[in-house]
DNA sequence: TATGAATGAGCGTTCATTCAT
DNA sequence: CATGAATGAACGCTCATTCAT
């Protein structure tokens, strides 16, 4: 389809409409649930529906068809990495250790929430059509580009790290790094013929990375 | 009904062995578009026979079922990259020289090959469940490790590279880097609000990974 | 989709319900109907769904799947054929009377409902694996051989029955003798050269079978 | 179709022809089982093939097609019960026992061959369509007609037997027995609560029909 | 607001059969 | 004589969605 049907947002206070939210969101967790598993062909309306233990018919209602319930499932994801970005807030004066705070909290969030690395898979696989119909997918952006771009300024006042860095390649950095571990861990894993999603293993990993990312935005040392 | 059981190769080199090898390539090489632009759930086997321009039925006759014919398209893929990467292969006497031929390379391959992408983003997505069905998809396994092994010990050895560095750890940062820039491209033009696939960003994107892969490796300048 | 998952018989009164039952009815019919004609494998659901001038998946909708739909008409076809032997209950105390009344009611009724038979040959070709799934298959079981236990008491009481028979072995023999009759008049037709459905030949048979049976149960005559 | 299509006999005596033989019984024994267990719709080209171990096309070259080679299984039951009737050949000259063998032979052969019973009630489901279209199925008929006929006629002569009867009806009433019983077991042994098919089950069943089929032919004992 | 009933297209798969050597 | 390749219809079943209350 073309047009996108919006579903109806509950109103109100009242018992019934705090009945209805509750159908609601039991059916935004059940489907980013079963998109996460299943993809968007593979996660069925139906599948959806009874892991909400409610009917097909609710989420026609709520949320216009299964595409406005995808939509819906991306910008929640988005709303949540938002706000536990918001929240983690790492202080730029020590900025060396906020760096390290920033490639520790993008290695564990992405560990944490498989869900959210196969539903943003899922979205480049349809090339974004989803994100572009979303006028609030558009509105998080970044937050966390300006705290990269803050701790670079920091570190580049006291000496410690380059000035020619920007902060949007940084971010990109960690999180290419951070989120590729456990995107491909599947395929990865059976290539390299070892295990890479023990606690161990991503302990390691997550050590490389800091040193990866330190000696990338450290001055260089003086050359004689 | 059809004699086959299993994706048999076609053997023989007679007129119709080699009509018979043409409907089994052209079945395998639509199933990797169509896979690769609508995932394993979205890409029937209908749209797959149609773009052979053969039959549902021949699907069944020379890959047993679906998820034959799947597993056959990741193993072509591996394959061809393997072919690739051996056949590319950089001196390493030139070590410097050599670490940005590979991550050229990759950025390169990646961009060049999106349906490598979202085939291995697919196989993640089902937890790799079909690669482990796969004994061939096992053999390729990493000869791209070992040349960095080589590339990191000729560095090592000329008091250029670090020699503290696991050639599986900067492999892993090269591909992670590399990858995620192709494979988020979409969400992620859409988060930062800027494209990403240009052929202008691709190059900056292919000189901070540079940048960043050879300050890793590279030793520390002595400090005075 | 769909959101019966077992095939829930229609609740309620109202006129929507009604024409849920009138539905539900007409595919139970049809069913019956085609897979006496044509078995379980040859009785395809769209032979059914067109007889019942409904859709495919309103098949499902109220019996599941194919299996579910089988077991509904095993069970209903079962239960007609309790209703009916319930209906026709000859007085006992006329026990010669009674048991020819017995043998008439089973030549008559595998005669008059053909569907009956080639439905149990259908489920026995099974093995009774769709009987053995059903708990309201196992509830009818043998009224009618109380039937006959009651009338060869009366019969034995007043001297006119042997007193060592067991009423299901003589049930059986009744059984036997109507049902095959009818079971298998075609092979049997042609093995003998001989039609056996005419009005005349059941006539005749079911002649044959009274005296068999009254030979079988009556006391023998006291030799000299 | 309507036309019947006629694979090739096998001719000749040499060694191709001994191995073009043993390919096409071997269809044939594959097919009874198949057929005999799944029906014709559920007995598949494939499964026959496999169970034979040669290709489908072989069962189109012997047999024309899946019809012919159901035909043939029917001519080929037909005459193995043929020869095994004409084999066991009772004597005669004391009716009474030959009876009880007739009676033996007959509840043993279909306990021994369920696959007769099936084939036969396969056929009966189709309303003999397929041994209408055999001409070698005509040729068997009533050997063991004659044989109950020869029965009775000594036992008339000796005074042991009624002389009203006759042997068409004698023999119905004897395969009835035999045959439903073995026939009906699943179905029945869920109506009834027990299970029909034991060693000890059958004998009691046999010695049941013994008498049931001796009362009926043996003379009235004179009233006084 | 919630729910049962209906709809028709499409799914992966198997069918019996024929074409070519 | 045997066999690999091809064919198109049909199979049981699920899909997302809409109609009625």
């Amino acid at each position: 389809m073309t047009q996108l049907k919006q579903g109806k947002p509950v109103r109100g206070t009242g018992v019934r409409e705090a009945a209805a939210q509750a159908t609601r969101d039991s059916i935004l967790r059940a489907a980013t649930k079963v998109f996460a598993r299943y993809g968007y062909d593979g996660g069925s309306v139906e599948k959806i529906s009874q892991t909400a233990k409610t009917y097909d018919r609710m989420i026609y209602y709520y949320f216009g068809n299964k595409e406005g319930l995808f939509i819906a499932v991306l910008e929640d994801i988005y709303q949540r990495m938002d706000d536990a970005e918001a929240k983690f807030a790492p202080d730029p004066s020590d900025p060396v250790e906020a760096l390290k705070t920033v490639v520790r909290f993008k290695v564990a969030y992405y560990r944490k929430n498989p869900d959210f690395i196969t539903l943003l898979n899922t979205e480049n696989l349809h090339k974004g059509k989803h994100v572009s119909k979303s006028p609030r997918a558009r509105e998080f952006s970044a937050q966390a580009v300006t705290l990269i771009a803050d701790i670079l300024a920091v570190g580049a006042e006291r000496g410690l790290f380059r000035s020619d860095l920007d902060a949007r390649d940084v971010y990109l950095l960690i999180v290419s790094m951070s989120y590729f571990y456990t995107s491909n861990r599947y395929t990865m894993s059976a290539f390299l013929g070892e295990a890479l999603d023990g606690a161990e293993a991503v302990a390691r990993w997550e050590a490389v990375v800091i040193d990866c990312i330190l000696r990338t935005v450290r001055v260089d040392a003086p050359s004689r």
